[in-house]
DNA sequence: CTGTTAGCGCTTTCAG
DNA sequence: CTGAAAGCGCTAACAG
């Protein structure tokens, strides 16, 4: 009478299903899919649970396997802000790496924001995330270093924090700036300004310490250089810094900046009050973000390797989480290399 | 004797916990915490509980809630590439907009494969998001469509698939195309040519119809235009369609092109061969992505909305995901704007 | 090698 | 208004 098949099921089969149609337990099929014990079972039972799986099109629930477990495979990555052009880069090395090893990663953002950034970890660790990487953190970041003293997976990627006890995988800043500096030093350039990055940031610092001590080391000059202090790295700032510089009237014939950004808006200001780059002024960036080699005039800069520094980050959280915490190798710098285009050129003849 | 605090709890509080401290069942617990059940409880014991948990700092378990509601208030947002500076801000809307609303964004990048693609989306219903954003979309995705007939939600942006039943959140596309030839024509181009986008993309597609009939319709010439096809969109291929219309040696004073990245491409090469732009040349982008007023020589473009058309694509995908999977309006449209640099200028005098 | 058992932490009827 | 009980789908001892 009433034997027909129910109305159209659409749930998801289960390893209950499974286990039913192949005629084994729901552990033995659990087994079967783990690659770590599916040796306990016996080849003919496998084979029938595979084609049991197939038929069903069987997915195994991930949610239901993390409650159990208490891990998500699922990474929180913490961003200033995705549309500043240095972390796409970083972020597609961080989910590459991630997803290569079946991990997923959530990204929020916090526009530098020290309390969105705290409230979006809570949402991150509450959602379960295994642990996190940061490319927002100031170099004294109470929160994350709390955090990560608690034994929560966390890294820092691209900047890092003073704390040595977080690690992190960040750019060589110091020789970066060495090598620009000895580029704009070897093309006869005497009197060279830094515009320097925000000093709350690891990046800012380590590039503004580099610069005034390589300008000693190199130049010799008995005057300290110098530096002028953007807010934060974009380009209004690097715009406000070079009005500063040219309002002082401070002889230069080159103005080293801290990053791409603010070359930008120092070449913008630079420009507007009729100089030319670079042939009255030089001016370099840091970070080799996406288009500098297009703008005008193409950007003198130090290339990063974003890509490998999110790839580096991935698997250094992953070590850690598999590791039961430990980090592996602390602090992971990698090199950074010059590329001279057109911003940069011979230091004008008084 | 040993009644000494037991050896450091590492463990979150559960709703148990709460239960117990507070004194009442773990169900009075969960509906004091939910907004929708709250109302029948007692005020006292509302307050009593609130307090536990702000002493345990109590967070509830998303996983498990997951587990038993099987939502996981995910969405799943499939990009082509990240590194593409089309799709941050699209992103960082989407992000922001899932956010507000206690959603959190899992992006995957499909690099433009459709294996990867398919790949990539199975997984991101695997863990069991609620529903998926799709940037990465060519007009015919059988995959995508499949998904979306079985009632899972699902929207496009930026692109759209043919099939009209996948709600979509797109730029005006024809107006965009009209509005910048209708400025090219008004500065006195009449051998305009189009670099059209991939075909295989609705974006490729409508901008190089609505080229095509724009220009008959406002020119009025007994030829048709002349549109070269790039294979992709980007800077390459912009540069490979430019060499090709030079080679032919076709007369044209102005190159509209199907994006910005293609623009890129075509002005390098034009300059490349002893072209100044727009002085010999016009040449016009679309989407207005970062860095295009930087370039040289800034470029007029079109601008679109992108943080805006994330957000909306948000918007869109929760309202099917509380409605119960109906699309609320299929396709949304927003508008576009002109934006005159210094890429397009009067033509030049034969 | 395979089955049994006992939950993970939460939501949601169903009672009272 | 609150408690009891069942169970989401899976994993991991522990037995055999």
């Amino acid at each position: 009478m009433d034997d027909r098949t129910p109305p159209e099921r659409k749930k998801r089969p289960t390893l209950k299903d499974v286990a039913r149609l192949a005629g084994v337990h729901v552990s033995t099929v659990s087994r079967t899919l783990d690659p770590n014990a599916d040796h306990l079972i016996r080849d003919e039972v496998k084979e029938k649970i595979r084609a049991v799986c197939r038929e069903l099109n069987y997915r195994p629930n991930s949610i239901a396997s993390s409650l159990r477990t208490n891990r998500t495979k699922t990474i929180g990555v913490v961003i200033p802000d995705i549309t500043n052009l240095l972390f796409p880069p970083i972020f597609r090395g961080i989910e590459d790496e991630l997803a290569a090893q079946g991990y997923a990663a959530i990204m929020v953002n916090t526009d530098g924001d020290a309390d969105r950034e705290e409230q979006l970890t809570e949402t991150l660790i509450a959602r379960g995330v295994d642990g996190i990487i940061a490319a927002s953190v100031p170099r004294q970041d109470a929160h994350i270093a709390r955090m990560a003293q608690r034994g929560f997976p966390i890294v820092t990627v691209n900047r890092r924090l003073d704390d040595p006890s977080v690690p992190s995988v960040t750019n060589d800043d110091d020789f970066g700036i060495k090598r620009i500096l000895t580029h704009l030093v070897a093309l006869g350039h005497r009197r060279i300004v830094h515009i320097a990055g925000p000093q709350s940031l690891s990046t800012g610092k380590l590039r503004a310490e580099a610069f005034a001590r390589y300008h000693a080391e190199i130049l010799e000059q008995a005057e300290p250089p110098v530096i002028v202090y953007a807010e934060s790295f974009n380009e209004a700032e690097g715009e406000r810094c070079a009005e500063q510089i040219l309002a002082k009237g401070t002889p230069v014939t080159a103005a080293l900046c801290a990053n791409d950004r603010l070359a930008i808006g120092a070449i913008a200001a630079f420009k507007r009050r009729g100089l030319k780059v670079p042939e009255d002024i030089s001016v370099t960036g840091f970070n080799d973000m996406a288009l500098v080699d297009r703008i005008d005039p193409p950007l003198t800069t130090i290339r990063i390797q974003h890509y490998e520094i999110g790839r580096n980050a991935a698997r250094m959280i992953l070590a850690m989480i598999e590791n039961g915490t430990l980090p592996p190798d602390g602090h992971k710098v990698l090199p950074v290399e010059l590329v001279v285009r057109q911003s940069s050129g011979p230091a004008p003849r008084p």
